[in-house]
DNA sequence: GCCCAGGGATGCG
DNA sequence: CGCATCCATGGG
């Protein structure tokens, strides 16, 4: 992908593997709003707005080299594109693949962001059991109520602010059951070893998360793909489990088992090709 | 009133 | 172990 940075901006050169709705609006982040047509993104105490102009794609921020990153712009998607039907051939033999190159091109700009780690654990801890548009609502409510003042924004609460929510303040906020979940995960963040824990291989990592209470399968597999950039995991949700039932072997019902066969057909494209499916499955009527 | 949403903890066998 | 049940909340 071809792109160049200004100093407040980065330009792209259109291209299939850069779509800002697809990005946005797959379910990987919640802390972003249409206005028109753009799109604003915030991520920490950061903000981005991307929009079209004179046929070129505008990443418009303060933080170029933050917005760089977060945007995964110097990883190939056309070739994992590919790739993800590549593998699917090898390892899912004599199937039919007309459904995953229906889902790729549905979903074609989509890219996995690099998202904060905290924010995306957070994001995903409220996520449970519960849809989208709440989901957004929730989060928005935290940043305003207890993150920094940016001033036309709110940032997302750091450690610190986090550590002096109380669970009713959380209850308040609409979190339901998942309150005592936020103050379980955020005094496990206090203690919590960055360096240590990216050390860790895969299974230590999801080991270690689900060893924390109102962490489980689904959302630790959410935690290091959106994260920690982990790509083989393959969260299963109730959108993952319909493709499942009705692309592949409609006779499991074991999430567990779910996971493991799709994270041993796309390997390392797994977290890739959730993404493009959940998209696709949730969208597509 | 019922079902569903990017599920997880708990208890019971 | 596997499993059933309960858990807040809001929209359709």
């Amino acid at each position: 992908m071809k792109y160049t940075k200004e100093k407040d901006r980065i330009i792209i050169e259109k291209c299939e593997d850069f779509n800002a709705e697809h990005i946005l609006e797959c379910g990987q982040v919640f802390r972003y709003k249409k206005v028109g047509n753009k799109y604003l993104v915030f991520s920490t105490n950061k903000c981005a707005e991307v929009f079209e102009e004179n046929d070129k794609i505008i990443i418009k921020t303060s933080d170029v080299d933050y917005f760089e990153n977060y945007f995964d712009l110097t990883t190939d998607y056309a070739n994992i594109k590919s790739e993800i039907v590549k593998v699917f051939k090898q390892n899912y033999k004599d199937k039919d693949f007309k459904f995953l190159l229906k889902a790729i091109d549905y979903g074609k700009g989509i890219r996995i962001l690099k998202q904060n780690f905290m924010e995306a654990m957070l994001s995903f801890v409220i996520s449970q059991n519960n849809n989208i548009k709440r989901i957004q609502l929730i989060v928005e409510r935290m940043c305003e109520r207890y993150g920094t003042n940016m001033g036309s924004y709110y940032a997302f609460p750091t450690l610190e602010q986090l550590e002096k929510i109380t669970l009713n303040e959380y209850s308040e906020m609409g979190l339901g059951y998942r309150a005592s979940y936020m103050v379980e995960v955020v005094k496990m963040l206090g203690s919590f070893d960055y360096d240590k824990f990216t050390a860790l291989n895969s299974d230590e990592k999801l080991k270690f998360l689900l060893n924390t209470k109102g962490i489980g399968p689904k959302v630790a597999d959410c935690i290091m793909l959106f994260g920690f950039y982990e790509m083989k995991v393959f969260p299963v949700d109730t959108w993952i489990v319909k493709v499942f039932n009705e692309y592949f072997d409609n006779k499991v019902s074991d999430r567990k088992v779910m996971r493991k066969t799709l994270v041993d057909i796309f390997d390392i494209y797994a977290g890739y090709a959730q993404q493009y499916l959940f998209y696709y499955q949730r969208l597509k009527n």
